[in-house]
DNA sequence: ATAGACCTTACAGTTACTGGAATGTCAATA
DNA sequence: TATTGACATTCCAGTAACTGTAAGGTCTAT
């Protein structure tokens, strides 16, 4: 199976796949007599966890380390749920940035609405009001 | 004022300082005979802007464009006022990713924790859960 | 013979820094 | 005066996970 067709089977752009092997996430797979990649089912069932794993968006490092337990006879199992609790954890504190940002950027923008527009430099620029620990002073 | 200081009064790093000035954020200060960078309060100024800009999380592409509206002598608030509500629905939609995600992820783990963890790669190995377009046989 | 659709490798670019090496400068102390 | 320590300089490499591009080889069909 060339890699394109891989790349069809798994959604996953053959850049990528290549991308992957060199990374250490995938083995080298069997080359035809013309040095093309040719991989076989097992290759595309690995490619499937990866690519699942990285739509959770778990690190390469981790689905490495997930790989080379799987391949060493040993169940993953128990480290993927792991790393999934912990990046759902990480994602929570993620977001919980992200709305704060988020409100002072809202606020800033409703603020700065009421600024004039056309200040170059002077104490009405918005500039004044991104501007660090100036803030302080409005 | 030498680069050290400018980093205590900004909270910027020394690198990151250098940095900004080899990005085009910042322009290359005076020196002093020695060679060191000799800011003025100028310096300082524009890198509490570009340093509240980065808080934002605003690029340094746009920081670069305001910055260099206001060195034309043009009131760069009408694009900063736009970056930041371009910024704010951006994140807004980043959040609702991450909340998707976040959700996808400890459905997961709770459907995971029924699984045996030892199970090396059988049916009920946690990989299947995770591989993709193997969701569906669940 | 040539077009085109595919494959290969290798290297550069992305973002915003950060780390490290090798070297130079300055002020204070032994 | 020699040396120590804290600063400064430049340049190169690395981060994460790809993506783009160039230069070339292969296969199939017309």
């Amino acid at each position: 199976m060339k890699i394109q067709e891989v790349s069809i089977a798994t959604g996953v752009s053959a850049k990528t796949i290549r991308f992957y092997e060199q990374s250490g996430v995938l083995p080298s797979p069997t080359r035809m007599p013309n040095g093309y990649r040719d991989y076989n089912q097992m290759d595309i069932d690995r490619l499937r966890l990866v690519a699942g794993a990285r739509r959770l968006d778990l690190s390469l490092d981790d689905i490495r380390e997930i790989i080379a337990l799987r391949d060493h006879r040993e169940a993953p199992c128990r480290v993927l749920l792991d790393r999934i609790q912990q990046k759902a954890d990480e994602v929570a504190e993620r977001i919980n940035t992200l709305q704060q940002l988020e409100k002072e950027l809202r606020d800033l923008h409703s603020l700065g609405s009421k600024f004039p527009v056309d200040d170059v430099d002077g104490k009405n620029c918005v500039c004044h009001l991104v501007s660090e620990s100036k803030k302080k002073e409005i």
